[in-house]
DNA sequence: CTGTTAGCGCATTCAC
DNA sequence: GTGAATGCGCTAACAG
């Protein structure tokens, strides 16, 4: 800059203001100083420029791995962020505890204006520090602490629909396909949860063996846990699958046995997948909109950044998206 | 730092010597020191460091949308390059080429040691002007300027074996979904290229109408195009999908109409997704070994880091899959 | 083994 | 409308 400044016959400080876009200096020192910028292609420091800002300008979604279902919502959530002149950048935390605490550093957590975080084996006290140090939302289906915004789906609700049009269609024996019955709150608990509910209300209770434990959320674990459902001889004429890859997993099960979808067997996944209209004669789903929960948690977190310290706990809706794998 | 140093009794520098792990300091010092930092919650400042060492030791990965195939790329990545002490992340281009360009500003990539670009838009003068600023690999289909790195898939090759199989297998009309005739070089042309390949060193001549453009990669879009070209009335018993994603718009246009697989057309697509081994009885495919594009891409990253000005041009080799879409 | 000096490149403050 | 002084928090280099 100081280069900038002397070839352009100015002090550092008028380049610094024009290149800031203050609108303090002259068109004709403006035109000098920027001509000279682009002679000598300079280009500002930032690391420089965010140590003496006391800012970065940038936001950070941390996230347990880069391939999972977050890709879809990382594209949203950037358009949001930059709107407000902000840039997103993704880490990772390998899905571990281990890692996770590690790349969660709060040395590096700081270096970003905001951070919306994704993490599954953090304390709460750790995530009270995070808070402290950093505008904080936290995404994901855990119980959070009362004092840091929270969004996440509404899982019960999503599994409750699926169920419930499961059993309205005429499905009596719906298994719940990577169900859980976890101490905490998860994802696969709050959807099996759904799934009781809807029994619940509609004067049906629950088998607990049709709650169907899967190793690792992956499509190959499902096939194998559905054939295993199919061999114990129970009877199934529905299941829930508590995300669309899994449905998946259940469909090849069901398929390699010849058995009918929806005749014998109905099948309703979690995601909306751009790949559940393309099987077959289609997946039912459960649309998880993830349009509104980019927006939420953008919101949260500029109001954070802001300087507010108001905590909000949002469940965003979710729906119901009928295909072919129901009757 | 400071208040560590004097609550520690020792100066500011004894105290960064530590926390950088430089084995200058005696053991009761250093206790004293870390002791005092946790009882003070003290958090280095990496803004500073980074300014002041010069680095960042981060790494960007840059692409064009998080939501695309990257990332299973990106794992990969991340674990190789914290491997070497370093940080992945993520930035996105917004892609198309107007936001490429602003996303690219050099002032950003000056802030990680290294960037690996995925960028369609970028014009080789920039490309150049950013592998001067900073250690650069370019990832990606495109023709590359030869002094700057450059990994990418074998996409013909892949596509000329996709194409071989389905002729061994008695295809003798062969559709290329997505393919296209680019001017330049891109990932439709040359798998296109490879499906003429093989055509030739079998002694067949294609039909340019079996080439058949896709609007935007997506399934619907595949679909579409697959039902005109069975409209059309033109011969097909197989068909060459340039990506997994169009494969399986295909199958679910071959499907509707009643159409067996592979009885009456084949089918081959260009990715390995997991979802692949999970349509009925499977969709052969092409592996595009991600594992070694990504060990690739890392050492020559490495090597440009290290101060290495060798520029490499390296096509990592693929693998056909067959399942039950191929006879 | 520990401390002193100097400065990375920029922006805030306030004077002119 | 422009600029001088100052320091953000840290570390390289070297002295002791």
């Amino acid at each position: 800059m100081s280069d900038v400044a002397r070839e352009a016959g100015v002090s550092v400080m008028t380049v610094s203001h024009i290149l800031n876009g203050r609108p303090r200096a002259s068109e004709a020192t403006r035109e000098r100083v920027l001509s000279v910028v682009a002679e000598l292609g300079y280009e500002i420091n930032l690391t420089a420029r965010n140590l003496r800002a006391g800012r970065t300008d940038s936001v950070a979604l941390i996230v347990p791995s880069f391939h999972d279902y977050f890709g879809a919502v990382a594209d949203r959530l950037a358009l949001l962020i930059e709107a407000s002149n902000r840039h997103l950048v993704l880490e990772r935390t390998a899905a571990n505890a281990q890692h996770e605490r590690e790349a969660l550093s709060l040395a590096r957590l700081r270096m970003y204006d905001g951070v919306l975080l994704s993490a599954y084996g953090i304390s709460y006290a750790e995530l009270e520090l995070i808070g402290k140090a950093v505008p904080l939302v936290l995404l994901g289906e855990r119980e959070m602490p009362a004092d840091l915004n929270h969004v996440r789906l509404d899982n019960e609700e999503g599994a409750r629909l699926a169920t419930e049009h499961l059993l309205s269609r005429g499905a009596r024996h719906i298994a719940v396909l990577g169900g859980r019955f976890d101490p905490e709150q998860s994802m696969a608990s709050s959807r099996r949860e759904g799934w009781e509910t809807a029994h619940r209300e509609a004067g049906l209770s629950t088998d607990p063996r049709l709650v169907v434990p899967v190793a690792e959320y992956a499509m190959a674990d499902a096939r194998t846990a559905m054939r295993q459902l199919l061999d114990s001889g129970l009877p199934v004429d529905g299941v829930f699958a508590v995300t669309d890859v899994l449905a998946h997993g259940a469909l090849a099960a069901l398929g390699e046995r010849g058995i009918r979808v929806p005749d014998e067997v109905q099948v309703v996944g979690f995601d909306d997948l751009d790949v559940d209209e393309f099987v077959s004669s289609g997946l039912t789903s459960i649309n998880p909109n993830h349009d509104q929960l980019a927006a939420t948690a953008v919101r949260l977190l500029e109001q954070r950044i802001a300087g507010g310290t108001a905590a909000e706990h949002v469940v965003t809706p979710v729906s119901l998206v009928v295909r072919g794998s129901t009757r």
